[in-house]
This record gives structure tokens, sequence and C-alpha cells, in this order.
DNA sequence: TTAGTACTTATGTACTACATAATAACAAAT
DNA sequence: ATTTGTTATTATGTAGTACATAAGTACTAA
């Protein structure tokens, strides 16, 4: 059994696209281009690179999909904001990644559920506190297994849009199907766990009553099954 | 003043690279491939999608940067495990992102923060501790400003490393400069603000004689600066 | 069994060509 | 004079051809 691919490592020739790209991106940086700002041609780049058009594209496609840039015919192309977490979507997709970063998905989940409690109380509003309830209303009905994850999304969901904080709702919601994902599977292997103790109801009881210490406790003991297959 | 560019969104003509992109991640989901399969030629992926091979290489090129695919001569492509946060790394530039994301990043690195006490109380050891210690002895040097980042660095980076959480600890180094980021301009905005009152030396200590809600109350504490900025 | 050679092939790169959309400049019309 | 229509221009989007190169295969020789 040979561990020299352990000693030494492969070295991968990368390609001209990969180098485009990175000369590119440290182009814009190094010009303090914002977004607005036109980039030159195609054609130009390719010149100024030496290489061909080709490769240039390969390139722009590229930060294209990143949203970095945008073009349209004739006008060419300008600098736009990237969606930071577009990208990260593309590629949250439970059957191909690998055992140790869907752990630690799982585990970043949880992280993001624990601090939702010190932004919530600082932007909570009644109004928030009614919807909750009427979510929680609904809970009765819906405590088989298709609609418990449905209402799971809408509580914690609601939970996140509290927090005022677009990037982080839009984060745990696109965490939300690995997280499923392993739990299904733990479940098949550790066999179903119990429930927490500290219920949805008794979250929006805290809401209304309590701090955000209270909540954080409570969301600690809400989420307690999950957290105990961690010390496994 | 029109407003009429808020009234009817402006439609954006997809180009093919978009569409056999999109096609490309469909197909590779609906035939359940795995990484370490085998992708069909760059030629016969073209023939079969009615475009060019030019338009494949293009949409190819981004799930290639994304980190699904790897393709060597002759070979043929493969599929990979994708770096999940590669992708977000290329796009984390404070100079690029709208004000509205900079804060969420901002508060996102908080939330990290507080999810740290879960985590670490899972996993820490006597050595980690002595390693903080050993970080928190060198700190008395370095309270002048360039020395100081490079401080908070070592120590929190610790820490996110006692979590044993690869993803984790790497999605919190890139949120880092981004946090800084929006830090110094609000301190220049808004002035200095005064210093928590928990130390990173008092943290050591609650780590070693605490429990995790002691070491999430002294966080927050030592955050508390931060917090009191979202306020305002 | 190892090493060397020739052959084959899919990707990587370059180049050409052209359709198309968007812009600009100008002309016509109300 | 502002709007509408026409024409010319041009950068991107797409197609297609060609070829170098790396990597695999098969075969041969030592």
């Amino acid at each position: 059994m040979s561990d020299l691919k352990n000693d030494i490592q492969r070295l991968e020739a990368s390609t001209m696209t990969d180098m485009v790209e990175s000369r590119l991106r440290e182009y814009l940086k190094r010009k303090s281009f914002v977004p607005g700002d036109a980039l030159p041609k195609e054609q130009e780049l390719a010149d100024a690179l030496g290489v061909s058009r080709n490769v240039v594209r390969e390139a722009l496609s590229r930060l294209r999909m990143l949203g970095m840039i945008e073009s349209r015919k004739k006008r060419g192309m300008v600098l736009t904001q990237p969606d930071i977490l577009g990208s990260l979507e593309r590629v949250l997709d439970p059957l191909i990644l690998g055992k140790n970063t869907l752990r630690d998905i799982f585990e970043l989940r949880l992280v993001l559920e624990m601090g939702l409690a010190d932004l919530i109380y600082l932007r909570k509003t009644s109004e928030d506190i009614a919807a909750l309830e009427s979510i929680v209303a609904q809970e009765v009905n819906k405590q088989q297994k298709p609609f418990r994850v449905e209402h799971e999304i809408a509580f914690h969901g609601k939970l996140y849009q509290m927090t005022g904080n677009d990037t982080y709702m839009r984060f745990q919601k696109m965490l939300l199907p690995v997280f499923e994902y392993v739990l299904d599977y733990e479940i098949q292997v550790n066999g179903q766990a119990e429930v927490g103790k500290v219920t949805h109801h008794d979250l929006v009881e805290i809401l209304r009553t309590g701090d955000a210490e209270d909540f954080r406790r409570g969301m600690k003991a809400h989420l307690k099954p999950h957290f105990d297959r961690l010390k496994a």
C-alpha cells in the first residue's frame, strides 16, 4: 500500500482560463473598480493578456455567474454588486458534499439558530409576535411527517425574518435542506431522538415576557436533541 | 422623475450559456451523478444540447470554478466535491458589496461569535486552553493599532479551531475582513466605542471554570460594543 | 515484469465569421 | 421642438474549424 499520494502533492497544471480569471480579479481590485464602472472590451482584454478571446470569455463567464459583472451587446461590460449567496446556493447539494462538510453544515445551522436571540431582541415588534402565534396555532394540525418540516420552515423562517437581516435569512434557508438531509440520515442510523423540552409555543411565550438570554436558553433547550447528537 | 423602472421589471435575455449551465446542473441531479462519476464529452454535450462546444465550455468553466467538476486532457471530466466556501471567498470584497449586505455580514459575524460557546464546550481540551493562554499572554505587548487586529485574529481564530468545524472556521475567517472594514467605517463616523467589559483573559478563565452558558454571557459582554452599534 | 514506442483521443487554446442587440447620429413628421 | 423613424456602427453572443498537448491504450522489446 503506497501512501505516496499523501506525502507528495499532485501538481495541477492550471489552465489559461484560471490564470486569466485571477488576473482579471486582481486587475479590478488594483484599479479600484466599483459597481457601475465599465470594463474594457473582451478583445482588448484578450490582446492585453496575450490570449484568445475565447479564454477571456470563459473567465468572464465565471465572474458573470458570480454576479460580479453584467454585459450586454454593444454596451460592453459593467461591474455589478455580486449576490454573495448565489454561488453558495449552486453548491449546497447534500448529495455531492462530503461527510465532513455535511456535519459542518449541520452544526453551522445550529450556530445560526442560537444566534437568533441577540438579533431578534434588537428589532422584534408586536406584529411579529402575533404572526408567530398564528403560525404556532396551526401547529396542532401538522404533527404528521410531511407537514412537520413545512411547519418548521414557517416558524423558524419567521424568526429569521424578524432579525431584518436578509443575508442571514437566505443563508439559513439554504442550509436547511442540508440540515434536514443529515437529520434524516442520523435518524435512520441512530433512531428517532426525543423532542426538545421547549416547544415553539414556549419560545413565543419567552419572546413576549423574557429577555434575550432567556430566549437563548430556550432555544438551546429546543435544540437539545440536535446538540445531543453531536456528542456521540 | 420617472419611477417606471420600479414599476416594471427589466427583462434579461438569458444567454445560451446560462441555459446550458442550468441544464447541465439539472442533468447531473436527475441522473444522480455523484463525485467520481465521469461526464460525457464536451462535443457530445454540445450535440445533445444543440449548441456549439464554445457555449458548453463557458458553462463548464463555471462548474469548474465551483469545484464541481475537474477535467484533464483525454481523460474527460469527472464530478468532484465542490468547495462550498471557495466561491464565497471570491465575492466577499467589501469594496464591491452594498451597504445592506455589509451590515448583514457584520451581524452575521456576531452570530458566529455567539455560537462558539455551544460547540467549544463539546470539544475543548486542556491543550486548547493552554494555547489560548499563551496567546493572551502576548496581548499586553500588542495594544497598538497594527497589532491589535492581528491579535484578535489569533485569539478568535483559535476559538474557532477548537470547535473542530473547518467550514465554520473558514467561514468566519472570510467574514472577518468585511467585519473589520465595517468597523473601521463605523468608528470614523460614530467615533471610537468603549471596550467590552469582558477581556480575552476573562474568556479563557470562563473556559476553564465555567459552563457553556457562562461563556455565552461572557462573549456577549465582550462583544457588547458591537451589539450597541446595531441599536443606533 | 518492466521499459519503450506508436497510436489515439478529449481537452485546451486560437482564430475566423457572423447574427444580434444596443447605441449614436441623423432625417422626417407631427 | 419634441417625437418618431432610419441608418450605421459596434461589442457581445454563438458557431465552426484547426491544432497542440496531455493522457490513455496497445503493442513491442529487453
